[in-house]
DNA sequence: CGGACGCTAACTGTTGACAATCGTCCTGTC
DNA sequence: GACAGGACGATTGTCAACAGTTAGCGTCCG
């Protein structure tokens, strides 16, 4: 096994570009120019170009024909339909973990819960984040799904690039982890609860949406 | 208005392919050769390219790198997976749909709704089918959201895939349009009645799905 | 002084060609 | 007779070049 990855080399600049758009060093409204791409990365245009289509479909990148493809700006709407996907397929996924996951997922969603702990007492809120994200992935792993798990992949980094650029200055200033939430969801898992954990992850979303709703005055 | 679509060579490749798939006249393990294509229309293998990459995102196509790109042959897993992220996001549209839908979009759910009947009646099933998948396209437009909608795009394209290979032989000819499942459905958002509503779509994806689990003898 | 036209530069869309890789067939050996 | 190894063919991945279009800017006319 650990077969080498033969990586295409479209997906190796994929990649990194992804990882820039999400650090933030390519900040919204950044225009992708394919030629630039191409010497930056050392490839010729033709993976550039594929790499910048993958983006494009992620939601990381808008492609205006013949004008060049942007990294976007989105707003206080693409937030509200990502977390009404977001909250709707993880509902779901929840139920399916319940049926689909293994002792040893369970393990792994609560080891996420001690890491989001853990690093915020750190003060490593960037950690946190990280942690609280891979918390639902988690989730959506154990049900087994696998386009569910893509599809919430894709939303992911959407909703990290959201954080960045709509909310970059005052809302996630204030963002603490929702670890008891996020440990009421993970114990009605344990318990094989399915309608409380529906709700509770429900909940965590109205919730979630409902802060980040009010704090914006734009 | 009704701008010139100045539509991409590669756009017109992938619809053109999209039909074909759909119609079944490229049937499922198909070869697809860029080169074979590109001649056949009269482009270069670039813009098939870009064609090919775009039905692999859409899951009309698997590439299999070095290998070639193939009509897939979804399973009943697929299905399983299809149906459970459709169920989790047009539960989700339903109640949107009532908080968004205009009366004029009502009007329009209602006419697919007859337009499945008189299809059914006039044993169209091929409309029939079209018509009971623009039933609920309608209800994911209503919800404003735009990438649920094209999400629902992209699931209903796979769905449409999945009736064709999978269960061509021994359910769709058993296959009976559930108008009376979709009245239900809209009556409630008509009323304006979320909860009814959401569980009348539940319902709905909850029979079909048992009826196409118990119908194969895998 | 303002607006419209035309020019220029840059970038994208598309093309054709080259090289690397994978499947297949054939051959030879056990 | 079956399996391993090598060569060939086909097809994809990548590259460099050409043509068309778009945006920006300057100039000319009203």
């Amino acid at each position: 096994m650990a077969a080498i990855e033969h990586k295409q080399l479209w997906q190796a600049v994929a990649d990194q570009l992804r990882d820039e758009i999400l650090d933030g060093r390519l900040s919204a409204g950044s225009r992708l120019v394919e030629t630039e791409l191409a010497e930056r990365f050392g490839v010729s245009r033709g993976p550039v170009r594929d790499a910048l289509a993958e983006l494009a479909r992620a939601g990381l990148a808008v492609d205006l024909p013949r004008r060049g493809t942007f990294v976007p700006s989105l707003t206080e709407k693409d937030l509200a339909e990502v977390y009404v996907i977001r909250r709707a397929i993880e509902e779901a996924a929840v139920r399916l973990a319940i049926e689909q996951g293994t002792d040893q997922d369970i393990t792994a969603m609560y080891a996420t819960l001690e890491q989001t702990e853990r690093a915020y007492r750190a003060d490593d809120l960037a950690a946190a984040w990280e942690a609280d994200m891979a918390f639902h992935r988690c989730i959506c792993r154990m049900s087994g799904n696998g386009r569910l798990l893509m599809l919430f992949d894709e939303l992911s980094s959407q909703t990290v690039l959201l954080m960045r650029t709509a909310l970059a200055t005052h809302a996630s200033l204030g963002w603490t982890p929702p670890v008891e939430v996020h440990r009421q969801i993970a114990d009605a898992i344990r318990a094989r609860e399915p309608r409380a954990a529906s709700a509770a992850v429900g909940a965590h979303f109205q919730y979630t949406q409902d802060r980040l709703r009010a704090s914006p005055e734009n």
